[in-house]
RNA sequence: UGGGGCGUGGCCAAGCGGCAAGGCACGGGAUUUUGGUUCCCGCAUGCGUAGGUUCGAAUCCUACCGCCCCAGCCA
């Protein structure tokens, strides 16, 4: 990853408070140590991105440790599939876990022994309520619990008991362990959780040793104190879990203190949402499933693999959440943060090429007949070792269709009957003749070159205002382009009550082009780099169509267009 | 009507008793062979509301209002 952020940049709570904590000596003689923990379900997507890059960049800050934990504790919904998948997302956002890989399956054999801690101090029971049961005896969110008939079983039974369901002697729902809090709370999180389920399930890593499971209250704290995280931190919705998040390492730290490494500590903030688009695991999942999309990677996906294949960086994910920043508030990010941050890094680094979306052709008169000259045009203006190249110019181009108006309105500076414009890199042509179809559509353009207004020898004295982009058409190069547009026509799809939020999808959030003239050093580009197609966007050459008889490129984010505004203003 | 969390400009977000940072968006102007970039300028007499304390309050106190989360043997 890029090089550690200046910790001037790092402006929120959490490390100020890392900071407070290491003045007063509360981590000791330990390093930070921040953990990553996700449950391996499904795909990553940019709030999740939140989470990574807060818990590496921490760690980076203040020289520590970050480590990547599989939450795997419920073996009914979780696949090896994943767990490739958030590695590789997580990999390629550049947040490094060095030789800390971790499975919370990977303890599961010492959770047991803290559990068995937990009965023999009186602290946990085997309860044989049914799941319904232990949702009535729960009472609700204003009247307190009513005990479990078997709260008060002894010791040496719950040792027993629990014991035999570890051996596979109980059906699934007929047993569970649960920690003997206070059914009276007024947080209902401490109305004796379970801590243990039976699952007669096979599990991606453990196989078929275990048919009991941790709970994830019982097993998270339990993991960080053994990993010595120092700073475990969540999304807020876990604010809740807090008291018991502390009543669970309180008890390991009295009970089991030679597993502990760290009295960890958990630190809530909360998650973030994006304009346009939903992140939800339910909604996305459905955008897949019923193929509003290609796949969890298409690229109008929020999810990592989705950005990764549009075309955005990891540096500009990065740069984003930096901006967005952290803190306990809801909030909603605005894509255009996200597109000013992938334009901001592109505009520097991404070379240009001239590519016409949407074709006119224009003849050029006066050029002499079979002329061809090498234009010479910087890759990346401004930035000399980006180089130049050579763009072959004749005497018929495509120039894009929008760059023609018949009837221009004061403020249009391209082209139009009789008026001039620079072709970029080249010579400034006049419009002098349209041509149409019978259908009255305009189908070529009759136009004539000034010879004294070669770019970089202008001998003219003339000035034009508008300058645009073409492709000379014996020598295209044909590619396809994907054009993305936001998924949802409207801010926040997700928030909208009562309506459906597929009635939102943006029906022209992909537009395929299959074929579009481009200067021929098209032919030159490596797959998976980015450019800038002149006066057009940020494009990203799709390495995974590499083969195709085509380049593929994928429009990541367009320029901002100032025309659009005045147009819209009339 | 139990518990918890949160309310600062359109979207984020600093601020922690001394008189509202910053970014994005937006508006205006300059430069420009990308209507891009860059560069200037503007953009909260106001910090959910109402009271109170104080010489002084977004910051402290009180009450109220609004939004979010919690009744999985999910995480």
């Amino acid at each position: 990853m890029k090089e550690k952020k200046e910790t001037e940049e790092m402006t929120n709570f959490i490390y100020y408070m890392i900071k407070e904590d290491l003045e007063k000596g509360l981590l000791e003689n330990k390093c930070v140590h921040t953990r990553f923990p996700p449950e391996p379900n499904g795909y990553l997507h940019i709030g999740h991105a939140k989470a990574i890059l807060l818990n590496y960049t921490l760690a980076q800050i203040f020289d520590g440790k970050f480590n990547l934990r599989f939450d795997d504790t419920n073996p009914i919904r979780e696949e090896q599939e994943f767990v490739d998948s958030i590695m590789e997302d997580i990999r390629w956002l550049g947040a490094d876990w060095g030789d800390r890989l971790f499975f919370s399956s990977d303890y599961f054999d010492v959770k047991y022994q803290f559990a068995i801690r937990l009965i023999e101090a009186g602290r946990a029971y085997v309860c044989d309520l049914s799941q319904e049961e232990i949702r009535n005896y729960r009472g609700t969110l204003t009247e307190p619990g009513k005990e479990s008939p078997y709260r008060n079983r002894t010791v040496k039974e719950n040792l027993d008991l629990f014991e035999r369901m570890r051996n596979g002697e109980f059906a699934d729902g007929s047993r569970v362990l649960r920690a003997k809090i206070d059914m009276a709370s007024g947080n209902l999180n401490m109305r004796d959780p379970v801590i243990y389920r039976i699952l007669h399930t096979r599990h991606h890593r453990t196989g078929d040793q275990w048919c009991i499971y941790p709970m994830y209250d019982f097993d998270h704290p339990f993991s960080d104190a053994l990993e010595g995280i120092t700073h475990s931190l969540c999304s807020i919705e876990y604010t809740d879990h807090r008291p018991l998040y502390d009543w669970i390492v309180d008890n390991a730290l009295e009970l089991f203190p030679e597993a502990v490494k760290f009295r960890s500590r958990q630190t809530e903030f909360a998650r973030m949402n994006l304009t346009y688009t939903v992140m939800s695991k339910r909604k996305l999942r459905r955008l897949v499933e019923e193929k509003y999309v290609r796949g969890w990677d298409d690229p109008r996906m929020p999810t990592i693999a989705g950005l990764r294949s549009r075309g955005f960086t990891p540096a500009a994910i990065a740069d984003f959440q930096e901006r967005v920043g952290v803190s306990r508030a809801d909030s909603t990010a605005d894509l255009a943060l996200l597109e000013h941050c992938i334009r901001e890094e592109l505009e520097t680094t991404a070379p240009r090429l001239m590519v016409v979306l949407d074709p006119i052709r224009v003849v050029i008169t006066n050029w002499p007949a079979g002329k061809k000259e090498e234009i010479m045009m910087e890759n990346i203006p401004g930035n000399e070792n980006a180089g130049t190249r050579q763009v072959p110019f004749s005497g018929e181009i495509y120039i894009e269709r929008e760059d023609f108006m018949e009837d221009p309105p004061k403020k249009y500076f391209r082209l139009a009957p009789g008026k001039e414009v620079r072709l970029k890199g080249a010579y400034i042509i006049c419009c002098e003749e349209v041509i149409k179809d019978t259908a009255g559509n305009v189908t070529e353009l009759l136009c004539s070159y000034d010879p004294q207004t070669k770019s970089g020898g202008d001998t003219s004295g003339k000035k034009v205002k508008g300058v645009i982009h073409w492709v000379s058409i014996e020598h295209a190069a044909g590619v396809k382009v994907n054009l993305y547009d936001n998924l949802f026509t409207i801010e926040n799809p997700e928030t909208e009550r009562d309506i459906d939020f597929i009635s939102y999808i943006n029906p022209e959030s992909l537009e395929v082009y299959e074929d579009v003239p481009a200067e021929p050093a098209v032919a030159e580009a490596n797959p998976g780099s980015r450019f800038q197609f002149l006066r057009k966007g940020y494009f990203y050459l799709d390495p995974l169509a590499a083969g195709n008889e085509k380049p593929v490129f994928n429009r990541i984010v367009a320029l901002k267009d100032s025309w659009a505004k005045v147009k819209k203003k009339g």
